[in-house]
Parts: C-alpha cells; sequence; structure tokens
DNA sequence: CACAATATTTAGTCTAATCTAAAAATAATT
DNA sequence: AATTATTTTTAGATTAGACTAAATATTGTG
C-alpha cells in the first residue's frame, strides 16, 4: 500500500502524460503538486524501487503499466466522489475538488465499487471527464472545443478545459454546466468574441472563455 | 507501523474517558490504538501543548472542553459514515468500522453537515450509538442489558456492547439487528442462558451474549 | 562549438510520529 | 515501612517526506 504523498505523485505524473507524450519533467511535476524539485527527485527514486514508475536520472520519469493502474485506480474514486458530492450533497462543481483529493485516498474496494453502484454506474463527472470502470477502462467523450463549434450548428457542454473555482463559478453564473446545449450565434471578426445561446438565453461571451468549454456537437 | 493522527488519540481518550472517571492513562491509550506508552506519553504533550488535553507528569490525561469538541466532531463524522454505508452501500454493521475509521478524518464541514441531510439526520448510527447533531449535542438512549429485561416483557434491540466482528456476524446469523423486537421466554437457572423470541423466531443464548445486548424495553 | 541558462540531482537538515532501552515515579505487597 | 512490581517518562535512534544549498547535467544560444 502507497502512502497517501505517493499516491498524489502518482496521479500526477498520470496527468502530466495524458497531455504530453515522452516521459514527464522533474519540474512539472514539482509545480502540479506544490513542492520542490529536489523532493520529487527523491519521490521519482522511490517510485521507481516500487516498479510503479521506469525513472533514469535527468531523463524524466514514466509510468509503468502497474503504475498506470494504480494511477487509475485513484481517478475512478476521485471521480466518483464528485458525482456523488453533486448529485447528492448538493455540492457545486467548483466546490468538489478539494473535498474528492481527501476522499480519493480512502482504501477499500467495496466502498468504491458499491459508490459506483449507488450512483448507477456513471461514465463521466460533472466536469464531464470519464470515470474508469472497475476494469479501469474509460470512454471520453469525443469533444470539441466551443471555438471549433461551426456556426449555428448546436452543440452540449460536456466538460471543461480550465478546472479553476474562478471559471467554473463564472459558468455558474452565467447558467452553463453540464447538459447544456449551446449554439453560435455570431462570431465578431474583431476580438473573436461570440454571441451565443446558452439554455434559453443569449449571452456573450469572450474567446477565452470558448476555448474553455468542451462541447460534443 | 502506521502514523496515527492527533485525532485518533483525541477519539481514543474520549472513548476512554466514557468508560471510567478521573484521568485516563498512558497504558489504557497505548493498548486501544496500539502503539507503546512511550509514543503515547509524546502525543500526551503535544496535545497538552495545543490546550486539547490537561496533563500533568504520571498522573494521565483528560479532554479540555476544546478537546472534547474536537473529539465530538470526530465522532459525529464516524457515526454518520457508518450509517450512510450500511443505509445506502449495503455495508453489514461488522464491515463498516475500518472503512469510517478512515472517512472520519476527511476535513470538510459541508461535507459532514451535508451528509447529515441527506441521511435525514440520524440520531443513531447502526450499533445504536448515538449521532451528535451539528451543536454536538447526542441524546443517548436510556438503554439496558438484555440480561436486565423482565421476563415476558418486550423490548427492543438498540445496540451492542462488544462491537468485535466476530460477535456482530452472530448476530447476524440469528437474525438480531437495531430494531429487533425481544422477549425473553425463559431463563435457565442453571447457567442463566435464556430462550428467547427474537423477531418471529425463538431461540437460545448464552448469558455472555445477553450481556452484550443493549435494549430500551 | 563553447558558454550561459536552466533543469536536475546530491548532500545534508528538519519535523512528526514512531520505536527501544534505560531511568524515574507510582503502586502493590510483604 | 521497605522492597518489589508496574507504570510512565526520558533519551536517543529511525523513517518518510520535505526542505535548502551546492554540485552536476542538459539545453539553448551566440
Amino acid at each position: 500500500m502507497q502512502t497517501l504523498s505517493t499516491e498524489d505523485y502518482l496521479k500526477a505524473i498520470y496527468h502530466a502524460s495524458q497531455s504530453a507524450s515522452g516521459t514527464v519533467a522533474t519540474t512539472r511535476i514539482a509545480n502540479k503538486i506544490g513542492a520542490k524539485p529536489s523532493s520529487v527527485t527523491d519521490m521519482f527514486k522511490k517510485l521507481s524501487e516500487q516498479k510503479l514508475v521506469k525513472y533514469e536520472k535527468y531523463q524524466g520519469v514514466s509510468l509503468t503499466s502497474e503504475g498506470v493502474k494504480t494511477a487509475l485506480r485513484i481517478v475512478r474514486k476521485h471521480r466518483l466522489w464528485e458525482s456523488f458530492l453533486v448529485s447528492h450533497l448538493n455540492f457545486n462543481w467548483d466546490e468538489v475538488h478539494q473535498v474528492a483529493e481527501q476522499l480519493e485516498h480512502i482504501q477499500s474496494e467495496k466502498l468504491t465499487n458499491e459508490l459506483e453502484r449507488f450512483l448507477d454506474y456513471p461514465t463521466h463527472d460533472p466536469h464531464g471527464d470519464p470515470i474508469p470502470n472497475r476494469a479501469l477502462f474509460m470512454k471520453p467523450y469525443n469533444k470539441i472545443l466551443l471555438t471549433e463549434l461551426p456556426l449555428n450548428k448546436e452543440g452540449v457542454c460536456v466538460g471543461v478545459k480550465d478546472n479553476s473555482s474562478d471559471f467554473l463559478r463564472y459558468l455558474d453564473r452565467r447558467q452553463i454546466g453540464i447538459g447544456t446545449p449551446l449554439i453560435i450565434l455570431h462570431r465578431e471578426d474583431f476580438d473573436q468574441s461570440l454571441h451565443i445561446q446558452a439554455g434559453n438565453s443569449t449571452l456573450m461571451i469572450t474567446q477565452k472563455t470558448a476555448e474553455n468549454i468542451y462541447i460534443k456537437p
């Protein structure tokens, strides 16, 4: 069994290697988890001894298949808990992360599997991210950015790229959430801002906002 | 050996001081949480610095009012989680403890309060122990041991004294749980064993069993 | 290519929680 | 009350994870 902190590292390495190819650099992880690079090096060695990552000095790390499994087990728990918090405990999608970070470390297979059953085997969490099933298999949406949606074509919001509280609260205020139907009514050539229809209301959003919203066409 | 938090010590001290008066001895806690007395002494000092316990060398500890509050907050979480695990996640009452020991450390007031609301403000957990409410107030049943129930008088099982898995599973097998109505039909003078009616079936239990079952007459 | 800038690792400390072994205090028993 | 037994504390060591500062690799640039 891992210590709490090794799980955090594995998860960070997993996410980092999703959004880039090749090995994951020391500083990348240091920034992600808020530790000094030297601490990260220490941990890389430990994880390497446990055969959870492949590590060569100055060359960064990559997860072994065992490491991927361990990371996915944590991701699974994290996303199931986030789903539970939103669907049953009145949490908003900007509030769940911090609590799920704690809950994801609870060790109990029965708990995880029963929670999944209780939630009726959800496939995606409140941010639109896919939830690994018991076999650790997950099916990502084939999603696009809102900026890529053709004019006057309806799409449904399935997730966000930026998970910051600021952004999520901003969307909440504009009543945009998972499942909200969106249509681009007009694209301003001058500054690429968009007039969109979100549900029943029309509003204007900046390009920056649009590039952080995922859509299923 | 695993590393326990100050929360575990506070909870252990709280429970120890419930079942005895005066201060709580070092070895008492050491046995309860599976640590060496020397480690416990260290922790007593630390808790004392934080004004969570009153500690004098060689004289044991007692919780300050702040310490009691902290302990009750943990007990509250523990019992709410146990209730959730049994009522919604198909856990048996002998399986919940180990998982609740982990969940009780999750820090989030909102989580605790929303969980309580979701469970509809339960007053007692699956073992019949009272759950502190938001103000940390709890109302114990005025319960008696099954051995004290008069002959042919109906009582309802409201809890158990022995929380070991062995005992809880034994009760499960005999279909005795919280809420089961019990009547003593006959008391064997020879060995104090009891013929009882439990729900719809009649069965025989030993004196030892009877003194570990709490009844509300 | 050589040197500067950046990234990474090593070496040595720190802290929290634990341990063992020995010393000191309290309790129990003649 | 004196001696023995038990409990509790101290002292010193250990481990995991993190840190700083210095050393070493790698990368980027003129």
